[in-house]
DNA sequence: CTCAGTGCAAAAGCTTTGCATAATA
DNA sequence: TATTATGCAAAGCTTTTGCACTGAG
């Protein structure tokens, strides 16, 4: 319930969280990361927000990035590439796991697809419609059980 | 079907290719990789190598790992981690994607259970036991034909 | 004997950090 | 005005590369 409530926040409310501002060069990196298909590293974001703000530099990218995904705005995702990539934390795909002993369901999100058509050799050409992930095994109570 | 043959290829038959030499590193390299449960990173790899052979070298490692991937004895994964992580590639979970349009079935292996398990904070304290992966969407051909 | 592979050291990327300055609340 | 955030430059890590040498086939 609190990873939900955490996750519905406004962007402009986690944005004025008390120890936080609200600098240009923040607000231009988000809006390029909301724009950015989820495309985008931590360069082409120094690049494309040089263009609006020219003495912007990389370290205010990267540490806006480490302080964004902190805060939960956005996500960092692991691609079969050397860099990380970021996009604005939405709902979106759906997953569960089951719990085999106590029925419990443990719901998530993912972007699993997109991992997919970047790191799936076989799946690279293909575009993915629909995407359902099913699991079973043990929640974190019954696995203690268990161990 | 080419797919399958390549995955079937034994370890020592792909390491005797023409072109390729048995050296000690390069075995030794592999041997780690296999028993190294998938947790290994380039470093790990290295400090292991080092305790046999001590007067490996990094550059060596990274090599055979570029290598040992390129032909398909190991496999690279991405996780939550700034490292890729390397083991041996083996006949593992096995998901697939039906084309909504012509009926293809795309079949391909890919461990997103460990994935999960280490990438995604509501499960990082379960256990899977089982995972399935269902996706519809277009195979290459008839994603073409689509655009 | 040949040429793929190795070790070493240097270079190349990407990311982080220290510090003085600028800007927000 | 009190801090948070920024820009710059330098440092840190991981990974790659050039080159002469070694060793497998």
């Amino acid at each position: 319930m609190s990873e939900k409530t955490k996750q519905l926040e406004k962007p402009r409310k986690a944005l004025s969280a008390p120890g936080l501002r609200m600098t240009t060069q923040r607000i231009l990196i988000m809006n390029i990361i909301r724009h950015g298909q989820g495309h985008l590293d931590a360069d082409e974001v120094y690049r494309q927000a040089r263009r609006k703000h020219p003495r912007i530099s990389l370290s205010t990218v990267y540490r806006n990035l480490h302080m964004l995904k902190k805060i939960g705005l956005i996500e960092e995702l692991h691609f079969n590439e050397e860099h990380h990539h970021y996009e604005i934390k939405q709902p979106g795909e759906h997953h569960h796991l089951a719990c085999i002993n106590c029925g419990t369901i443990i719901e998530f999100q993912y972007p699993l697809a997109r991992l997919i058509e970047r790191n799936v050799p076989e799946i690279k050409d293909c575009k993915i419609r629909d995407i359902e992930l099913r699991m079973t095994g043990y929640c974190p109570e019954c696995r203690q059980k268990n161990e």
